[in-house]
DNA sequence: CTGCGTCGCAGATACGTTTCTCCATGACTG
DNA sequence: CAGTCATGGAGAAACGTATCTGCGACGCAG
């Protein structure tokens, strides 16, 4: 009795009901093993053209299609990346990064795509069950608080992490991240090259990289010019605290005549504010906000933003990440030119590799006193309308 | 020799190097067999709580985590849920749709996550080989094509699929969509009472549904009450051409009065084509368009916009895929109070079943010729989903 | 005619679960 | 005391693939 007879009556045996062709079927149909049609549909294994082909040929006749989970099982890769997002309150998303999160997970998504991943959006809050369910290759972290124990476990379980935004305390893989102290002083020194007195700040409460990167970056400033700080912090994911705290920036008796925002509202809510205020932007206040939304090319005036370019971080981060999956399994291995040997992995050896990006300042009306030409107006006592 | 001992010889003979504990870890430590470990690590069999717990206990200690590789090749499922969207060029996300992608896409992810399942995002001109990497146990489609051939491939393969738009020619298990007619008739209707005599529309040349079905209900209506269509049409994909059309539209011979722009971006382009040519808003131009956007509540003035209530599809769209998939699996069982019986995805009864969902209109200050004080604009409830 | 290398493929095993089947053991009933 | 039943758990068979090992046949040199 031959292999094909035997595996297939036992197929016929088991049950009868519609299934989905599997190798075996191709095998027999094909009138070749297992294997045959294994290698002859991976391209491995040596095989004249001509079996390979009518193999190919039957399987696609039969429709076949690979289980995927049967494929995982084997290989121990599953194609799959999770793109983790920290969230406050329930919803996975975070409100105020949200410009910025959607244009980085769509080129997380086509990166990963690209190179044959595909992407698993997992919220950090998620039920336990639904993380142990998944077998990810990798993850991707946007912004990890200290200390997450998600991450903390995934990476000591062998899953490789990548993290959007340096991490506080918890070991990843790799890392990237803008480089906000430059991107704020950059904002800071155009607002007083554009006349700025005193510049406020917009900031958040939360504990997350990017705000305080940027907030002690400002305070630093502050520091070394001699200016006194002038700044509001509000809980970014409340969508309506921005409005009032942009209100009571500009109520304050010491009122600034420059305004960076750290959150993509802050713009729309800092010119409404000032509209109340009867200040006009920008001869009485010089506005920037950190944006990804091109909203702001259009507003009444037009306001100057700072974009994180989400879409370099988004792409930076996959590759980052799928260099890791893919030199780690190569594992001890001796594979010359890999951009990520197995010692990045190794603890002991110091912080993970970091890389910083740089921003970019799309410069509007908001921020230029009088036409957009060399001249500095002069500096305008805060208050007087 | 007992069972566990050969399976532990097996074990480390195979290799001894780090690996991740398994069941038969977990049986060998605690003195039992992996079916008690199976069985009381999942709540299933017969067993005494003392030994449940202490099985627990010993998986805990040794970091257990089951295989989801093994678990959804044994059990069929993977508690996977594709999301693929239409897209036009290679970035993965339709622009146009964006905001409202974005919200549903949040939305649909978060009703997932509830129900233990997880989200994997799916462009549908992703690599064949990518599709074919993965098991997934449904998938939803925003808005397919006509025939669009990937929904019916997967169909046919035995996936359950449920569609965001009404699907043109393709099966589907079900699909939701919002009630497009109704939807833009009340939004005429609104004009008309505000006192517009020509309505314009600014629509789109693809052929997706919405925008077919939003166009066809215009040109009803217009010959219903006599109005000559004044629309123009533009690649909606392309964020450069809207405010080409728009300017078209304000600078025809038959200026409309009043416009309803189908697209997100439609409400600042026109704004800013009014502006250029010295029009009013509202007084001598009245605006609406479709938008999930809140900055649409501080333009100026605020625009009216119509809002497809993303997160409901979403929301509904996954869970009717859910129920499809746990129904189906129940399969011939006669389990009773599904909500998707299996007859659902049986050919030859007929369309699949499809829900109708109601959209809002936020009234603002663009479609009112009066003063907008005696209307109240509703406020966004924070819990709405 | 023997030994050897290559080609083309078949067998078997392992991946780590879930789950069906079945066997002890004791308790209880008649 | 024999039969029945519930209890607690063990064994083994899948799930569908990838891959390691090995084997017959064939060509060719010695």
């Amino acid at each position: 009795m031959t292999a094909a007879a035997n595996q297939n009556g036992r197929r016929a045996t088991a049950s009868r009901r519609l299934e989905r062709a599997g190798i075996r079927d191709v095998a027999a149909a094909a009138g070749v093993s297992i294997t045959t049609v294994s290698d002859a549909l991976n391209g491995k294994g040596r095989l004249p053209d001509e079996t390979r082909s009518r193999v190919r040929e039957v399987a696609e006749r039969l429709g076949y299609r690979p289980s995927a989970a049967a494929r995982t099982l084997r290989t121990g890769r599953s194609g799959l990346i999770g793109l983790t997002v920290t969230t406050y309150g329930e919803e996975p998303f975070t409100f105020t990064e949200f410009a910025y999160f959607a244009e980085m997970a769509r080129a997380a998504t086509s990166a990963a795509l690209g190179r044959g991943y595909a992407l698993v959006v997992l919220p950090a809050s998620s039920r336990h069950d639904v993380w142990g369910n998944i077998a990810l290759d990798g993850t991707v972290v946007i912004d990890p608080p200290d200390q997450d124990p998600l991450v903390t476990e995934l990476y000591r379980s062998g899953v490789p992490v990548v993290s959007d935004g340096k991490p506080g305390n918890c070991p990843v893989t790799a890392w990237v991240d803008n480089d906000h102290e430059a991107a704020v002083l950059g904002i800071l020194e155009h607002l007083s090259e554009a006349g700025a007195r005193r510049i406020g700040l917009l900031t958040g409460t939360s504990t997350d990289t990017y705000t305080r990167l940027s907030t002690e970056a400002y305070l630093a400033w502050c520091d070394r010019v001699g200016q006194e700080p002038v700044y509001e912090a509000y809980p970014a994911h409340d969508p309506a605290a921005g409005a009032v705290a942009a209100d009571r920036l500009l109520a304050r008796p010491d009122r600034p005549d420059a305004v960076y925002g750290l959150f993509d509202p802050n713009g729309t809510d800092l010119l409404a504010a000032a509209r109340r205020y009867g200040l006009r932007v920008p001869e009485d206040l010089l506005l920037v906000c950190c944006s990804e939304s091109d909203v702001y090319a259009n507003t009444e005036p037009p306001i100057t933003t700072l974009s994180l370019k989400p879409r370099r971080i988004g792409t930076t981060v996959v590759n980052l990440l799928i260099d890791a999956i893919e030199g780690v399994d190569a594992g001890s291995g001796s594979v010359p030119g890999r951009l990520f040997p197995p010692r990045y992995r190794t603890a002991g050896t110091g912080p993970p590799p970091g890389t910083l990006m740089p921003t970019e300042l799309i410069v509007r009306a908001s921020s230029q006193r009088r036409s957009p030409r060399t001249t500095i107006s002069p500096p305008r006592p805060p208050g007087e309308v």
